[in-house]
DNA sequence: GGAATAAACTAACAGTTGTTAGTTTTGCCA
DNA sequence: TGGCAAAACTAACAACTGTTAGTTTATTCC
């Protein structure tokens, strides 16, 4: 038990600097030599915990896509209107810009490094995301809580905006990560919601 | 006259191939004999032509950096409302998405592998154009034209949902590229208009 | 304390990388 | 048609890549 923990935990620290690596270099340009320098140990040694760069890679992304899932399944139960719905996702994916910062620019970077059959599992997973949080900003749009647009518009504008934090995050002097979070996330409401027309 | 010409044609080609090379792969995963292949020539011929993997790179993401200091010195010195300005330019952004397509899509993901002293010239012309940009932000706040947001939020919300278009790319059958132009353009200009107050 | 196992090591593999030197072929102009 | 330069070629370089095999050192358990 407490061997397999500790190797466990050796693993975990192994993929923590391989997050910090990636980030830094980018995927193909982070060697495990160097991988295994900032260790503090030799490259092969690596392989007693892990089976492969690959899978390195592989744990950030496909990672990070269960987060998401997990937090649009539990969104997808609630019984909120779609503007919660939205300002909730909008919220979340600011959060995980923030919180996990080196590891949601890698997955959002390097995923296209993933090989088969991993490659087309995550485009699937994202599709899928895109899919289920269209659906919601649909019925916003039904329920005239939202502005008439085109959806897939919608979606993709707050998937990259959101993504834009990576550039905030080397320059954090100009903005707190909470006034971010408030300013960003009511700038990309106020695209999307119904000004028009009181709803039903 | 006719042989320079035609070297130029030659380079021209290496680089269009490169542009679209490094587009697919990523500039550390594409290698010059991958590019000679693609031209019909041994990496070593390559040579004769231009003068580094870099310079390819250099070319790519400075030549799509004048394009838009281009179009702000002209804008700047036109006469039109900052809301007329500050469409225009997202208008720019998002034709250059779809017109210039890979060489954005290299310039945006891999300007981080600029060697110096251009890695430094590069992220301080972006620097400089994003103040640029923000000024005009600014004054269309103070003309209460826009609504009182973080301006570096607004710029950075702009800047990157147009370059979220990278992945409508792959899947241009939901929306044209014209609406898909006005559908982005107003909804960013709806999040930042000034909705409370008729203006000045 | 001795056996067992984990985790480090060294050495090497087979391949790829950007680039240079030197040579041969190609195409144009006199 | 001969000469010259452009542009292709082959061969090689030194460095680096992910990974494996085999060995040695540390640590844990009885």
């Amino acid at each position: 038990m407490a061997i397999s923990t500790k190797k466990i935990a050796r693993k975990a620290q192994i993929q923590a600097k391989a997050v910090s690596l990636f980030s830094e270099k980018g995927y193909n340009a982070s060697s495990m030599r160097h991988l295994a320098e900032n260790m503090g140990m030799e490259a092969a040694s690596l392989y007693n915990h892990i089976n492969s760069k690959q899978d390195l890679l592989h744990e950030i992304c496909f990672s990070i896509a269960a987060a998401f899932v997990k937090q649009l399944d539990e969104l997808e139960k609630s019984n909120q209107t779609e503007v919660e719905k939205v300002e909730q996702i909008i919220r979340f994916h600011i959060q995980m810009m923030l919180e996990q910062f080196e590891k949601m620019y890698v997955s959002n970077r390097d995923w296209k490094h993933l090989k088969e059959p991993y490659l087309s599992a995550y485009v699937g997973e994202r599709r899928n995301y895109e899919k289920r949080f269209s659906a919601i900003i649909e019925k916003g749009i039904e329920k005239q809580l939202f502005a008439e647009r085109n959806t897939y518009v919608t979606v993709l504008t707050i998937l990259s905006a959101v993504r834009g934090i990576e550039f905030w995050h080397k320059s954090k002097k100009r903005i707190s990560a909470g006034e971010l979070e408030n300013e960003l996330t009511s700038l990309l409401m106020a695209g999307i919601i119904n000004t028009r027309q009181v709803p039903i």
